[in-house]
DNA sequence: ACTGTAGTTAAGTAATTACTTAATTACTTT
DNA sequence: AAAGTAATTAAGTAATTACTTAACTACAGT
């Protein structure tokens, strides 16, 4: 994981799209597909970005693959981004 | 200012080591484009999409045109980040 | 007023990113 | 094992983004 992929992932408003959804549980690809209108290798090349950030993780159950959220790398960017309120340096 | 615009402009390798230059305090658009190896109208572009973002702000000094860190939008990006590590909603 | 310096705007190009459809892999059900 | 469903990979295209050089605006010093 670098920070530069994690904002890339973080960039794209689809992407954070389904990061929100994600934060209700985890949801199979076509659960999630179902919120957008895209085709569904898209979707999966949108989770494929946020997989590779690590902000989330799946787990394959039978033909399905559920994503979930990674709150801790949320909790890097934030490390990130609080940096700037503290003393400078 | 919109979060998407917020996120696009967090997005850059280049544009986030600006903001970090500035954290030492205010900077002029030359001072700033010591740091890198890139043409002057291009570090303005990124400035450009900074002032935007209203991630920094200005303040023209004679000639020179003063760039600093505006911390409250940062807030608003980490207050977007910690609704993740809340409850469901 | 002219010359130089600082910065931005304009216009075009290169590189990247987001999408599409088609093909493929993995699993399930009959 | 054949047919159907879920998801990914591959390959190509459209759209966006990051850069360049050239032209311009604003101010400073002579």
């Amino acid at each position: 994981m670098s920070v530069n992929e994690l904002f890339k992932a973080l960039s794209d408003e689809n992407r954070r799209k389904m990061l929100d959804l994600l934060r209700n549980g985890e949801l199979t690809v076509g659960e999630i597909a179902d919120h957008f209108e895209m085709s569904k290798p898209g979707i999966s090349q949108h989770l494929s970005i946020l997989k590779h950030a690590e902000l989330v993780y799946t787990q394959k159950k039978g033909q399905y693959v559920y994503y979930s959220l990674n709150t801790t790398v949320f909790q890097d960017v934030m490390k990130w981004l609080i940096q700037f309120n503290q003393e400078k340096g």
